[in-house]
DNA sequence: TATAATTACTGATTTATATCAACACGATGG
DNA sequence: CCATCGTGTTGATATAAATCAGTAATTATA
């Protein structure tokens, strides 16, 4: 295996001996962009853990729409409760970009788990930062209107909120190209962002969420 | 102190002497209905157990809209993201019903996680389904429109569903409850559910969603 | 450089759902 | 027994955002 468990941060503090028995049952694969990682309903066997790129993590609705639930970026978990809960995959993961993932088998990484404290604890910590996540997405688009969410985008965002295309954010915020831009206009027409100074008035936005 | 740890499916399988000295750092409260048992932004020392009856979990948006966020009943484990996270509370609880309560001073509970894997192990599972309790929310309201979300109430709730008010499954289902009114209009007309002889077509009400 | 493809913008229309308003019905309490 | 309150129903209207459609601007490609 090239790349080794060490390294990653699910695996910090775990011993030496533990990490070389769940390399047994650990592969390494290259998911090229827009293939699909698992689809919704699949039977879970591997818990997968995104290495590099970006895995988008989506439901389509009955009437097809494609409802984004999550980008996920190095070192993320992916997975886990279809795992732990023996449950198929609720939504479809489709690579992003190019990306490389660990698949581990989890009936054996569990029996792991529960004899090693640091693992536990890192496992622990990964699905405390995913609660937090969903929690987020949730205020985000329960509570929030799209005005209010690209406000809290730009805010969250503003390094490199000029360099991603608008039909990306669009997706990310699930509101239509059309509605985000006409924010933007909004916002530009308030001298709250301006495109060709690459200007975010932060404190302004804050006052939109 | 009245309530013992080790009949709480959290302590499960937990040897004697570790509940005893998580006893020691644990209280009990009751909280009467419509009272506030934390705040949004405020800071986490406790970890609490809900014993008995139901608490509200939700935010209020900048425009005064109160978004429920979830319904917490027996046995379920509250904040622990802002107290792993050392976050505020992101969002207010307040008891649905009279409502008994264990606090758990979370720093101290902390250490004893760590060196009691099976008391990990339960924690790992109240976090799993957490996760997946956001997971169904997420797909519930960001997936489906009223009417599907409905349907799919109905389905999962075809035992209690004619003794619950309907004020209250609309604010559980985030409708109004004239929609949720004129939507049950709906599966009357097309003969899926019948008040009166408290049926309700299930077969039928999972096309709708 | 010219052409094609993608992305962005803008106006008009549609859609789902909330809100407002009026009213009906049953339960509760003086 | 009537008045009041909570709940449910129904119609009319308002609103946020999606969709549709056309065009402009930008980027990629031959």
């Amino acid at each position: 295996m090239r790349i080794h468990l060490k390294n990653i941060v699910l695996f910090q503090n775990v011993d030496e001996e533990t990490i070389k028995k769940i390399e047994h049952f650990t592969t390494e694969h290259k998911v090229s962009k827009e293939n699909i990682v698992f689809y919704e309903g699949d039977e879970p066997k591997y818990l997968y853990l995104l290495v590099k790129g970006v895995i988008k993590l989506y439901k389509t609705s009955s009437n097809h729409k494609e409802v984004v639930l999550k980008y996920f970026h190095d070192n993320e978990l992916i997975g886990e409760v279809a795992n732990f809960e023996g449950m198929p995959y609720p939504a479809t993961a489709k690579a992003y970009s190019d990306v490389e993932v660990l698949k581990i088998d989890f009936e054996k990484l569990k029996d792991v788990i529960f004899s090693n404290p640091n693992l536990a604890f890192n496992i622990q910590t990964s699905l405390v930062k995913k609660i937090k996540n969903l929690e987020n997405i949730i205020s985000t688009n329960l509570v929030l209107d799209s005005k209010e969410r690209v406000a809290k985008y730009i805010y969250n965002h503003a390094d490199d909120f000029f360099e991603t295309k608008n039909i990306e954010i669009a997706e990310i915020l699930g509101v239509s190209p059309e509605t985000l831009s006409r924010i933007l206009k909004f916002f530009k027409d308030h001298d709250i962002i301006n495109v060709k100074k690459k200007y975010i008035d932060r404190d302004a936005l804050i006052q939109y969420f």
